[in-house]
DNA sequence: TCTTGACCTTCCAATCATTGGAAGGCGTAA
DNA sequence: TTACGCCTTCCAATGATTGGAAGGTCAAGA
């Protein structure tokens, strides 16, 4: 198939899975003679499986060696595991920290009138 | 003073300084005679004031509102407080999303054994 | 056969916020 | 005078994605 039909069974945009190509996450596609990229069905899971992994947060570069890790039947399943958990931890940091800024701005947000005069808590907490 | 003292004095890198200037987020400052940028007392609250902002999560199109209002006496706090309490939402919102994500991951975590066996619970689920 | 339109190609640029380097001018102390 | 630290501008990279431009390919309809 082409890449619209690879883009639009797997729901990967086709300008990112060319993208995706050339950064090297995918491997290069067959072309037809033409010059058009080829794809498989195969391909389609695979994308899917990025797509999933995207939406799920993880970066580029640890979707690549969750690719390799997928398609490597000799995997242990303890590498995947562990990159998900290290994950996990970077995203449940990222929580803390969101929630320790939705706090101060809470209550500063708590201490300013919010009314037509100009005199602001929350401004002048900002400036310190 | 010079844009290295001013960097001194307000925690925010010379090279910032002045790529704050170049996207019109902070005035473009006075010039020596020989070329050097010139910043006053104002500039260092100025930007301790941006700094803050943005470890608060505040994109440079807030920030730059924010700024103004900060300079405006005839302000009305609620603007302030309002945007405020937009950007609370916002950060809320991404929290949740987080969240959701956190707990995907570790319900597929707990279901892999991590082993030195291949077969992995979350690998067959990313891929669907 | 010609044309239309949908699809494909590559390349270059923008987004957001920041950082880095290169190449060169300025200022001061030894 | 030389050396060094600070300053200047410009250009490029980061990470992930999106956009456009300019052009080639393919199938259907007139």
């Amino acid at each position: 198939m082409n890449i619209g039909e690879l883009a639009k069974s797997s729901g990967v945009n086709a300008k990112l899975i060319r993208h995706y190509e050339s950064i090297g996450l995918i491997a290069k596609a067959a072309r037809s003679e033409s010059g058009y990229r080829q794809y498989s069905d195969t391909d389609v899971h695979m994308l899917r499986f990025v797509k999933r992994c995207r939406s799920l947060g993880f970066s580029m570069k640890e979707i690549k060696k969750l690719i390799s890790l997928w398609k490597n039947q000799a995997r242990a399943s303890s590498e995947v595991k562990n990159l998900a958990q290290a994950h996990i931890t970077q995203l449940e940091e990222k929580i803390i920290e969101l929630q320790a800024v939705v706090d101060t701005l809470k209550t500063l947000a708590k201490s300013c009138r919010g009314n037509n005069r100009p005199d602001c808590p929350i401004l002048e907490d900002l400036q310190k």
